[in-house]
DNA sequence: TTACAAAGTGTTATATTATAACAATTTAAC
DNA sequence: GTTAAATTGTTATAATATAACACTTTGTAA
């Protein structure tokens, strides 16, 4: 894996310090002070990111989270969870979920090369806080 | 399940016949004939379309597709594949795989109450048009 | 080491997707 | 009938994403 350039180093940087997934404009707005002042540096980025699975998109919130689990090959399998409440998202790394995903063969008998989950519902804390 | 009001009768309609998924403002188009002039219009429809579990969001593609599969209970499971080259979608009806992820547990603890899985690939018809 | 291609950058403009706010109307329940 | 809930209509605006073009840097190989 080849490194990283320039504008890609400082909005992964940003993503990967950071708890939750970020937009990209709050990307944007984060790195003005660094000179990318244009939302078209933020998506080049974030595509290329996203492409060699350092980053992965969450669909449902059109937000970004750094790939927690180096063995996601290329973010061509990648699950995650959505606490509703507090839009905490974690990414899961499942070994029996990723192989039961990989190998799934749909009737129609189209093999997939790449699949993306993700589960929906209320994190530990958000429980607790309801009762 | 009460009926549907007139817009909402509208647009589902017309995402019920079209044979691929469609997006917000190409349904827009295709209403304004009927007397829907708004965005907003379109948008709430479809809200409560797919509150209801009528139809479904492809959250990668920003569209939407009618629920093929009466027993998805209220879009609490869904699953659909796409084809990579020609974007047709299916919704993908299998217990097996719905089983399956709707008693998945995570090693967090955290129970899900909902999922979303979208497979991606070639459909036969882009795999034969290859070779 | 020079040429060439591929990847990345900077910039302006614009396209696409989605929601805020407010008033009016229709529908469903009590 | 009265009230509450859902739906509609409308204008404006916010948020997300890409097109097009010129230029620069980086990697590759004769
Ligand atoms: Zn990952
Ligand atoms: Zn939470
Ligand atoms: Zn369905
Ligand atoms: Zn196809």
């Amino acid at each position: 894996m080849q490194n990283l350039s320039k504008n890609q180093q400082i909005i992964f940087d940003l993503i990967d310090k950071s708890p939750e997934p970020l937009k990209a404009y709050s990307i944007l707005f984060n790195v003005q002070k660094k000179g990318i002042k244009a939302p078209l540096q933020v998506y080049r980025a974030l595509d290329k990111l996203v492409e060699i699975g350092k980053i992965h998109k969450i669909e449902s919130r059109n937000a970004f989270i750094a790939c927690q689990n180096s063995s996601c090959q290329i973010s061509k399998a990648t699950a995650f969870s959505i606490c509703e409440s507090c839009e905490k998202v974690t990414e899961i790394n499942n070994s029996n979920l990723s192989k039961y995903l990989t190998s799934f063969k749909d009737k129609n008998g189209m093999k997939y090369n790449k699949y993306n989950l993700e589960f929906f519902g209320l994190c530990k804390k958000c429980i607790s806080k309801k009762s």
